[in-house]
DNA sequence: GTCTATATGGCGATAGAC
DNA sequence: GTCTATCGCCATATAGAC
């Protein structure tokens, strides 16, 4: 926009101000709607009113894009984790994160064609290992802060809450919640009582308080 | 082969047991090898060296074909699940079906076409319920034969141990183990003291147990 | 930097012969 | 029940005009 304002008013099409991201946008835009299948050249190019071979102009080809497409939302994502977990309630707000459907949806499209894409595994394979070191850092740092010296470890946090994290949200895209109010309380009663920490219940896990049920409605089930 | 004993010679072509399940096998290696965009009506024919015309013959369209994959291959999961779940060891023989790599990996495929295709969405949340209530009614059996009052519950189980397997699954195709001997160790004390239960320790659930690092080696992490 | 034109090939699906 | 033939469409990708 600052750009065309430059520009004399000669060219037929107005200057964009960036193609290639507006590509992307497409591109990330019919993956989330429709699935990696339905992020053809053609229809990621029509969604901004061009031809499908500026795609090949700007990217090469279809894999490079879709490599370019997981690497800018594995940006964005890892921003929006960093600051939650430097927030007030480090671990309540990667909770929040974690759980994010969109993102959870999106992740899965790219890892069902990371199972037979070297590419795109690779890049998924450094962005997994990147968000599970910061995360564990993130809650050791917590940890050392209030003295804890933790039974359960600060990976396993990590590895522990992703794991139900993605769990519950594919799941609840199916339209299943069986067992899913347990296990949130599970969790969020475990990282409440984490951040509560440092008073009187120093040294105990917070999964292992979760687990004696102050929350106290684990005993209501019915198989 | 029996059949085609019966006949007489006359036929160009031998006389195949069951061509429906031929080509159900073909598509179900195709989505294994390549994913399910791979799975297409040509190829799948020509694995058996037929015309892609048959596939519309038996199947009528591509995603009833699909589902038809989709469903065969969760019965038969389903029936290791229960043989798992009927065996001297239940939670053991769960713990190792679930963390198939070429179950979960199958899976995933389903999960992302579900995301986008409401036939094969309906599929996967009939099974993932089903699924969910036969893990939760075994565990259930299995406490209720020793006397076990649990504080965690068995669909809780069930939602935790689907949860930790998937991940460390997806996660080692990455190429990440990266927390995964803590997880593991975690589920399987928990698992194994569960199983042994009934005797000093009755009324602790199994991850509570596990939690206290009998195994004792959460304490050894570096972040 | 975006277009037209074109090469090449795979796709789902149907019609009709045998 | 499997084939040949065909329809109409979409795919990736390249060449070259402007």
């Amino acid at each position: 926009m600052t750009k065309a304002a430059k520009t004399t008013s000669r060219k037929r099409y107005v200057e964009r101000p960036d193609i290639r991201a507006l590509l992307l946008d497409s591109a990330e835009a019919l993956i989330r709607e429709e699935g990696y299948a339905a992020a053809t050249a053609r229809k990621i190019a029509s969604r901004v009113d061009l031809k499908h071979q500026v795609v090949f102009y700007y990217f090469g080809s279809q894999d490079e894009l879709l490599v370019e497409v997981f690497r800018r939302s594995a940006k964005t994502h890892r921003e929006a984790l960093e600051k939650a977990l430097n927030s007030s309630k480090p671990l309540s707000a990667m909770w929040n994160v974690i759980r994010d459907p969109d993102v959870t949806r999106f992740t899965l499209e790219f890892m069902a064609l990371a199972n037979h894409n070297e590419a795109i595994r690779d890049e998924l394979a450094q962005n997994a290992a990147d968000i599970r070191q910061l995360e564990t850092e993130a809650v050791d740092r917590h940890l050392k802060e209030r003295g804890i010296d933790p039974r359960l470890s600060p990976r396993l946090v990590s590895v522990l809450t992703n794991a139900l994290g993605r769990l519950l949200v594919q799941e609840a895209t199916l339209g299943i919640r069986d067992g899913h109010d347990e296990a949130e309380a599970l969790v969020e009663g475990s990282l409440r009582s984490f951040e509560a920490m440092g008073d009187t219940t120093e040294g105990v896990g917070p999964i292992v308080q979760a687990m004696d049920f102050k929350e106290g409605d684990s005993s209501t089930y019915q198989p």
